[in-house]
DNA sequence: CCAGACGTTGTT
DNA sequence: GTCTGG
DNA sequence: CCAGACGTTGTT
DNA sequence: GTCTGG
């Protein structure tokens, strides 16, 4: 699962690790993403790369809108449950399988949350790299025409897969983690020649070596006020040695 | 045949 | 758009 | 607006 | 406690 998700970022450095510009610049005080915990029940703008438009970064809505949706009802529906697309199945279920493989992205993130159930309570812990360095998730886009207002509303979903290593360890209850495409496989991810099959065989379980993790804030999940405060992301001590300890 | 679904796994 | 369940 | 739901597919 | 469906 993957329902939460973070950057904090310059602007200009992701232009500089992925070569590629924002299509339209994001319009923002400082000039960065300042995400510390995006949900995507809120359905957020969020920088992807996708496989028709590989020379440019675009913010595209988290929860995917397949074109068929036919006004926004069924759309603000639907979205809330297209936030990720298991792998097994994407190439194959209505709502996916038209994006699959043409259109398929990057999702640009620096970490993400995954609950882990203990002694039947759920903790948050926060997945990131050591290093600071960014992660893409492996993705899949549409475009929406909404009829009623001729707007066309841009959207992704991401790929999920059974969960490994220190996530699978955290996130013990569903065992399931975001498709992260590795930096040697990115182009890969990207070919416009890949065949469905090829494609299907990048979608695999894999973390990096440099992920760590630590437990957050148990207003991660709050439904009231602002869930993207600084604090929310750092480390938070439980007094309980099976969350505190769980990822050391 | 037509109406209805089409999706995944947070929390309280 | 296309499949499923009734 | 109110009644009714609120969950999952193991072993942390 | 809060959300959904009728």
């Amino acid at each position: 699962m993957c329902f939460n998700m973070s950057i904090v970022k310059e602007i200009e450095a992701l232009q500089e690790e992925f070569r590629a510009d924002f299509a339209e610049y994001p319009i923002l005080s400082d000039h960065a993403l300042q995400w510390y915990n995006a949900s995507g029940f809120d359905h957020p703008i969020w920088p992807v790369i996708g496989k028709e438009f590989p020379d440019s970064i675009r913010m595209y809505h988290w929860g995917l809108i397949p074109h068929w949706v036919k006004d926004s009802d069924q759309a603000a529906g639907i979205r809330s449950k297209t936030l990720n697309a298991r792998g097994e199945t994407v190439d194959q279920l209505p709502s996916y399988r038209s994006s699959f493989p043409v259109k398929t992205c990057l999702v640009i993130a620096e970490g993400f949350y995954e609950p882990h159930h203990f002694e039947g309570k759920s903790y948050p812990f926060y997945l990131h790299r050591s290093d600071g360095r960014l992660l893409t998730f492996g993705g899949i886009y549409a475009s929406w025409e909404n009829r009623e207002n001729g707007r066309t509303v841009n959207s992704f979903s991401i790929i999920t897969v059974p969960a490994v290593g220190l996530t699978d360890r955290i996130h013990s209850h569903k065992h399931r983690m975001p498709l992260i495409i590795p930096e040697n496989q990115r182009s890969r991810w990207m070919d416009p020649e890949i065949s469905p099959t090829e494609c299907k065989a990048l979608i695999r379980s894999w973390e990096p070596e440099e992920l760590i993790a630590h437990p957050s804030s148990p207003d991660l999940y709050r439904r009231k006020g602002s869930r993207n405060t600084p604090e929310i992301r750092d480390r938070y001590y439980y007094g309980i040695e099976g969350i505190d300890l769980l990822a050391i």
